[in-house]
DNA sequence: AAATTCCTGACTAAATTAGTCAGGAATTAA
DNA sequence: TTAATTCCTGACTAATTTAGTCAGGAATTT
């Protein structure tokens, strides 16, 4: 039971996005090259990211993504949920069909692991992170390193 | 994120198997037909549970599997663990070096999860769904349905 | 008008999962 | 002692998913 770097991706940006909302939005170029994920698979998971309305899109110079709510209320069952499909364990998807119809001798243990996890990961907000010092600290300096914002004036 | 059938499989056999444990043996030409599991697969699985000590071979008529410990004593993370190489959510496998040999800012995150969710698993033991009245109603409905364990003299 | 950035869809490559196949080794029962 | 049964092993293949590429268009700002 591993989880796909595509739902690891999905967070990490999201987390860089959270992490620099007083700035401005954050482009994809910039989150691909100091997290070290490819463009182009990026644009593939905020696609999805923005059809499930946590994010939104601006264009143009200067542009970017910003976070479509507030960190506060975006959780990693969210995140995971919308680019890596389903957090389910069950083998039939919840429905309870899952032998013969009927439900197997182990639905029951499944499923109330799927709930135990999402509840779990619905709990993980993004702000929490955000308001670590340990993490603000690792970002200002990511972001000196890489030459992040330099070019540009405060959104705040 | 979602279980693989190598997880799911593996649980649903060796439930299987405890499920059975006063019966004697469980051939896994048994599992494979009642559970709808390819017999090799199911082949390739059990050497692995054999190699973590879950599960012990019985050969020749009337051999099967057994349980290589109390059913008490083994939980669904052992299982997981065997066949499904690890339960981890960290891209560095724990070791903390998943940004230019240290931490990213997810990595807490990921790191944190994971003791949760084996420590969840961890506390799961086979014992406790063997002694579901429902499960054991839904077991002797299957086994006369598919005719198992007929011709064997009670082991216990 | 040019640069920047999002945005979309189709395509490819690599890895993992799932499953097959062939055959051998131990054990039991006739 | 032979035949049947079952575990056991390793190599192979097919299907699916994951990860990543590529080409090009649309909106916005300077």
């Amino acid at each position: 039971m591993k989880l796909s770097t595509k739902g690891r991706y999905a967070v990490t940006a999201m987390m860089d996005i959270a992490l620099h909302e007083k700035v401005g939005p954050v482009t994809l170029a910039d989150i691909s090259q100091c997290q070290g994920i490819s463009l182009s698979y990026l644009e593939q998971l905020f696609s999805k990211l923005r059809n499930n309305g946590l994010v939104e899109g601006v264009r143009g110079p200067g542009g970017g993504y910003r976070l479509a709510k507030s960190a506060s209320d975006i959780s990693v069952a969210d995140i995971i949920d919308s680019v890596d499909e389903k957090l389910d364990f069950t083998k039939c998807g919840g429905r309870g069909d899952c032998y013969h119809g009927d439900k197997c001798i182990t639905h029951k243990l499944w499923y109330d692991l799927t709930c135990d996890l999402h509840h779990f990961l619905g709990e993980i907000k993004l702000d929490q992170y955000v308001n670590r010092p340990q993490i603000s600290e690792l970002v200002k300096k990511q972001d000196v390193q890489y030459g992040r914002f330099l070019n540009r004036r405060s959104a705040a």
